[in-house]
DNA sequence: CGAATAGTGTCTCTCAGACAATATTGC
DNA sequence: GCAATATTGTCTGAGAGACACTATTCG
């Protein structure tokens, strides 16, 4: 494990693990999109003991040796394929309520990712099916162990992130238009915000897009083509974008 | 430990804890107050192994069937004799790494905790010393684990909290005045702020300070006596409390 | 041309920051 | 009165929301 300093040697050599109660590590992940205009979270439908039948976050333990952030990557990468550079992740907090698993004590660390839009992924090990689900629409009393619990905070956080941050990118293509921007906003705070003023605000926020000089494709529905923007360097968005109604 | 739920009792009695990598689980307190116009955070000397002789945030193990909020108020009264109800508790974040403490595979809760000012407690138990210590002059290098992490991350969102919330009251008495509270922000943030301003701010933000009707004692250097206020039940300031040079 | 979407300009209102002026205390 | 602190008022500039208007595409 951990480095050991001059002098502690003799004493660790003494030192018995088992005095510590014993407590299993997982991580779960809160991982969010925007798709077909709905803001929602991957769900998997368990396949084995416990809540077998039941939904819940993707997760897993974490290994002897692994870090907890590293675990996080790691999961990400294999049910869903989406790579660490391509989407935002944060540590959303510990949950570790005594009677959370009934097998037997278990703190979970839980994982807020912010990915764009992509192909559903295959069912991984453990799980019979895998679906984006549009977060108003989750069955929360299907959901197992304290998941409901889980996917609330992580939804309400992705909420306030998008305030004071230029995250909401992170939900779209690495090339992104105002529009586009402006769904993701729409879709997680559930609002209709003005084209033209969210235009003029994003635009006028320095850092939050760069410009990359070349229209988007025209859409389906025709009209003037946009012009194309990256994320820009900004980590915090000054002033804040508000959200309406409050 | 949790629920079981019908149809399991037959696969749990077959099921080997083992089975799971074994962790130990710790809370760590960032225990932050206002004390001399100081923003400062309590550290304790260990005196016990590992890290003998270095400071480090309060905490210690979680019980097999205590809550991990449990923990954590268990500690803060243990160590400080501050009252849950008299104190502002946050969960800050689980702090993994592999390599944090040599004994073992230990995952630490860390919680953020706003206390108002009080006389300095007394060493407990593993605790050579405790005290106050102004959170700009805390000895980086001189800090057990990974505190010097734990101990920014809370620093840094108790900064933040201050711009959104009216936890800044948090640090005060029950009864305050509008100066007590700004005293609070100049020194959380380390600037100095228009009292004039300030103070149409707060008492113009409604559900921040609901006024006692009294005036306070009036203070050694004289001036005319402040209005008394109690915090307010509003949870969130709209608009934000907005932090200078940003 | 009309429909649709993109983007700019203008007005108003709120609010933050600067700072003058007034109020109330102790000495 | 004088010093010190509390509280109110006034001005100005930045920015949000409402919405008219112009620009550019497809059919």
């Amino acid at each position: 494990m951990g480095r050991v300093r001059k002098g502690e040697r003799e004493w660790l050599a003494a030192y018995d693990p088992r005095a510590f109660p014993p407590f299993a590590v997982t991580v779960d992940m809160v991982l969010l999109t925007v798709t077909e205009g709905r803001f929602s979270v991957l769900l998997v439908e368990r396949d084995t003991h416990p809540f077998r039948g039941f939904i819940a976050l993707p997760g897993g333990f974490v290994q002897p040796d692994e870090d907890l952030d590293a675990a996080a990557v790691r999961r990400l990468e294999l049910e869903t394929g989406v790579r660490r550079s391509a989407a935002y992740v944060e540590q959303l907090g510990a949950f570790g309520a005594p009677s959370r698993d009934p097998r037997m004590r278990v703190v979970s660390v839980a994982y807020l990712v912010f990915a764009p839009d992509l192909p559903a992924p295959r069912p991984g090990a453990g799980a019979r099916s895998v679906a984006w689900v549009p977060v108003d629409t989750v069955q929360r009393d299907r959901l197992a162990f304290d998941h409901a619990h889980v996917l609330a905070a992580g939804v309400e956080r992705a909420r306030a992130k998008l305030e004071y941050t230029p995250l909401a990118a992170a939900f779209c293509d690495e090339e992104l238009t105002v529009a586009d921007l402006r769904r993701v906003y729409e879709a997680v705070w559930g609002v209709a915000l003005d084209p033209r003023n969210f235009h003029r605000k994003v635009t006028g926020t320095p850092g939050f897009l760069d410009p990359v000089g070349r229209p988007a494709p025209v859409g389906p529905e025709g009209g003037r083509p946009a012009a194309l923007y990256r994320r820009g360097r900004a980590t915090q968005l000054h002033p804040a974008m508000l959200r309406p109604s409050r």
